[in-house]
DNA sequence: CAAGCTTTTAGAATGATTCTAATTCGTGGT
DNA sequence: ACCACGAATTAGAATCATTCTAAAAGCTTG
């Protein structure tokens, strides 16, 4: 079940998608929840995952299609890594600052107070034409600051998200 | 031929790596340079076409073996893409924000009167140990804005840099 | 010249993502 | 109920940056 902020997001996100012209599948349906039940910033395998424990059939492209219509609609927002599987967050799509352990590779939202957002600034000094912004910090996160080689993701030694 | 502030990086990043006790060889000083000699944040295959002309037969793993080990000493910032290559910045090697065009792949400096580094304010507030931070703008550059295809990197129509 | 290191190499392996072509699904019209 | 048609989904292949591996070259010191 989710709280009712996350449900008025879920509203958000059908209707996007609606708006875009494709249907809310079963599957898609349940997609969006798994990608809102956590604040893990799940990436695509985990999402499948979680379609999967209700339709197992359920191939990966799907899952990869689905988040690029999400993408498109401005509905999730992408968080790139190059050496790793990319994390994304259905809860606030737009632009905002993460804390990213290295070790763990846990991705967090950072609370900051709202840095004054300067894409006019920079739209105009530059000429560019913003579209989104990334800002995030790496590091280690207390637990791992602890013990290093606990709470890796796999068995990859603690190697950070590359 | 680099100018004096780019020497002087120069110099700093060969005892970085004679301190880490690797040998500057011929290939790792060529590659430093052209490192140095742009300000296109090369990736590791513009890096390897610079060293290969001076060296033909220089394999890419070098490449990757000898920014491996920049980035062990700090001396090349990475910037990391999930669907292009990584783009390096080895001019100023400490974290500083980018613009980065969506359709050209274009990645420039972008200097913003610097924002206090928020790292002590981060660090205690999250516990994290901070190692680095990214701050990077995505937009479409004043050259593309004009001709959107005209500028494109390859034969791709203009897709961004995902 | 030989031993023992570091560096470099070619090519294979990995892994996330994208593409392709075929199949299945769902809906509206008959 | 049946059909046609577009959308959704699938399995698997293809792509591509990066990493790994094992062997070959290169240095350096005795």
């Amino acid at each position: 079940m989710l709280g009712e902020v996350l449900q008025a997001r879920l509203g958000e996100m059908k209707a996007a998608l609606a708006e875009r012209g494709v249907a809310i599948t079963p599957r898609r349906q349940r997609l969006l929840e798994v990608l809102l039940a956590s604040d893990r910033h799940p990436s695509v395998s985990e999402i499948h995952e979680g379609v999967k424990r209700y339709y197992p059939g359920t191939s990966l492209a799907t899952i990869y299609n689905t988040i690029e219509l999400l993408k498109e609609t401005d509905q999730v927002l992408e968080i790139e890594f190059s050496g790793a599987s990319n994390r994304y967050d259905g809860r606030i799509p737009k632009s905002h600052p993460h804390l990213v352990c290295e070790v763990c590779e846990k991705v967090e939202d950072l609370d900051i107070g709202e840095l004054k957002d300067p894409f006019e600034d920079i739209s105009s000094s530059t000429g560019y034409r913003i579209l989104r912004r990334r800002v995030d910090y790496y590091g280690v996160c207390p637990d791992c600051q602890g013990n290093p080689l606990a709470s890796a993701p796999s068995d990859n030694g603690g190697k950070p998200g590359k």
